[in-house]
DNA sequence: GTGAAAGCGCTAACAA
DNA sequence: TTGTTAGCGCTTTCAC
């Protein structure tokens, strides 16, 4: 199985250590010795197996990432930058796919990866601060998302309170008075779903309109199906609402689904907004409205901060930091008149 | 770091080779000493380190995935499949952007990773056959999708030419006449590209309607963006078509917008198929109509025959194995009247 | 049925 | 600046 270190020692005429060095860079080499190494590996194709170096170094290279839904653009979006700045420090990133499934998430931080992965970045939706502290695997951690605050390991989130907040007061802005909420987690276990209730509460509040539960739909999950068939129930209303704020921007898409099939006009009869800004949404009809997080940020943020953690070169206490959002205006809130 | 065989073998009372054997099971234990090392494996939490059974085995238990492109919805359901897959056979799937790369793919055949992955699930897009051959990495090999034939590697894919053709068929059966091709390729070095674009050809040929050269649009890249422009320069024709074959449903979902920003109806003014069966097609308004492949069936195989290859248990010649598709009947065809 | 020991390829401590 | 060597944790051959 392929050329090894002695190959190449052997080959130019040194030792080991001074290939390795060659290599690695760690201690400096002559200038003659090095051109003649270099030749060598060169000549015989040389790369460094992998295992051997972690095994040695007890580090594998690898740090995974863990989300609920591959099948989510936002994810898979986030998914692709944190694989190009990865590479960019020399990781492997793997993919694991929780299914937003309670055991997964729990397996993982119990540490089911434990000899394979350097590190793990992760985005809990069933699990919470309990969970959490009670973790045993002792490799770094890195939250993203929301749902789970006052752990010791960096978290990476938008906040979610405030970006629901930034929803609702442009709808509120255009003129909408019956707001809303697709999305509500059914059990109370979903975190970001409470987070964002709790914002689409506290604008409605801020805005002076009443809180009307029946204006509220849970979702199992958070996919275009659950979207609309969430938005059907709403349409199937007294009083249907004249606008909505979805979970996500795939709920959004399903409502608008929803919203056509039952003939409504939008933004006219219905007003819509999303999170996440996922490219389906620039290419909807209408065109989705949504809250747009920082995915480049995040995704970058959170590598560097766990490569920093499991090369020992940052050792401030953890850090929550807050990404920005900013909400980006399109022609399913864009009213006649606004 | 962690609990090794030895604390295990300490812990027990027997020898290191006893306790490998328990854990993996390769001869016989006796019953009572396979308790007394259980009890140890269960008391101490051991799990096993993969680096150093792979530095021994020669093997490291990953397997990557390499796709043009993560953010195609094709390839995170299909990833997500292979993901499943992979794990019900032990092994960890890493996933590769290639981002349709030339250069990305031709280091991807000369084994960049050749020591830390066991196998490949190649989907290339820019290379042929030449340089699969050239091919110098060592490891298992198993190509998806289209391009490249005739090479000594498991290949799974749908017949291209014949899927393309069932869309035109469609249309034709329909009443349309002047069927326009989105996407083919500007160099002509984007295999599938051509052999969709030979089906369609032949379809026509089929249907005695004349090949138009003006009908057909190149595009420089294959996602939403590229399908609206192709679209819109469509659209600008003196005579434009009654209806799109789309080189799959992300530029067809970008050729719906350019229709409805131009504000022709759709399946009235033009019909429109793609390929591929994303989710998001079946909520777009109207929705798409397209060639479904079997995308279980793809990652399942895939990854079998891959597993296969590695450890050895397959030992047939490579094969090419032509998976089914069937034409889903959207909204974007249903015309009155057919 | 069980044990002893070699060695996979590499890094790093120590020596020169 | 370069070389020697121990040993990371595991599997596997050979011996008992």
């Amino acid at each position: 199985m392929g050329v090894s270190l002695k190959d190449i020692a052997e080959r130019a005429g040194v030792s080991l250590a001074t290939v390795s060095n060659v290599v690695n860079g760690y201690r400096p080499v002559g200038e003659h010795t090095r051109q003649r190494v270099q030749k060598a590996i060169d000549e015989l194709g040389y790369s460094p197996n992998l295992s051997a170096r972690h095994l040695r170094r007890g580090r594998t290279g690898l740090i995974a990432l863990a989300i609920p839904e591959l099948n989510n653009p936002y994810f898979a979006e986030l998914a692709e930058i944190a694989i190009r700045e990865a590479a960019g420090h020399g990781y492997t990133l793997v993919m694991e796919n929780t299914a937003a499934d309670r055991e997964v998430e729990l397996q993982l931080l119990e540490g089911s990866r434990r000899h394979i992965i350097d590190g793990l970045i992760f985005s809990p939706v069933r699990i919470g601060r309990e969970e959490v502290l009670a973790r045993t695997a002792d490799s770094p951690l890195v939250l993203i998302g929301e749902g789970v605050y006052d752990v010791p390991h960096d978290h990476i989130a938008i906040d979610n309170v405030a970006a629901s907040h930034a929803a609702i007061a442009h709808l509120v802005a255009i003129g909408r008075r019956r707001i809303a909420f697709i999305g509500a987690a059914p059990s109370g276990d979903r975190q970001s779903a409470n987070l964002r209730m709790r914002g689409y509460r506290e604008a409605l509040a801020a805005a002076d309109l009443p809180f009307r539960p029946r204006l509220v739909a849970h979702t199992d999950e958070f996919g275009r199906l659950d979207g609309m068939r969430a938005m059907r129930a709403l349409l199937a209303l007294p009083e249907p609402p004249d606008a909505v704020f979805a979970y996500n921007d795939l709920t959004a898409i399903g409502a608008l689904r929803a919203l056509a099939e039952a003939g409504r006009r939008v933004p006219d009869d219905v007003a819509l907004v999303g999170i996440d800004d996922i490219e389906e949404g620039r290419f909807s009809t209408p065109t989705l409205t949504t809250i747009a997080p920082d995915k480049e940020e995040i995704g970058r943020l959170a590598v560097r901060r766990l490569v920093a953690r499991i090369e020992g070169t940052e050792v401030a206490a953890p850090l929550t930091v807050q990404t920005p959002f900013r909400l980006i205006r399109r022609e399913s809130t864009r009213t006649p008149g606004t």
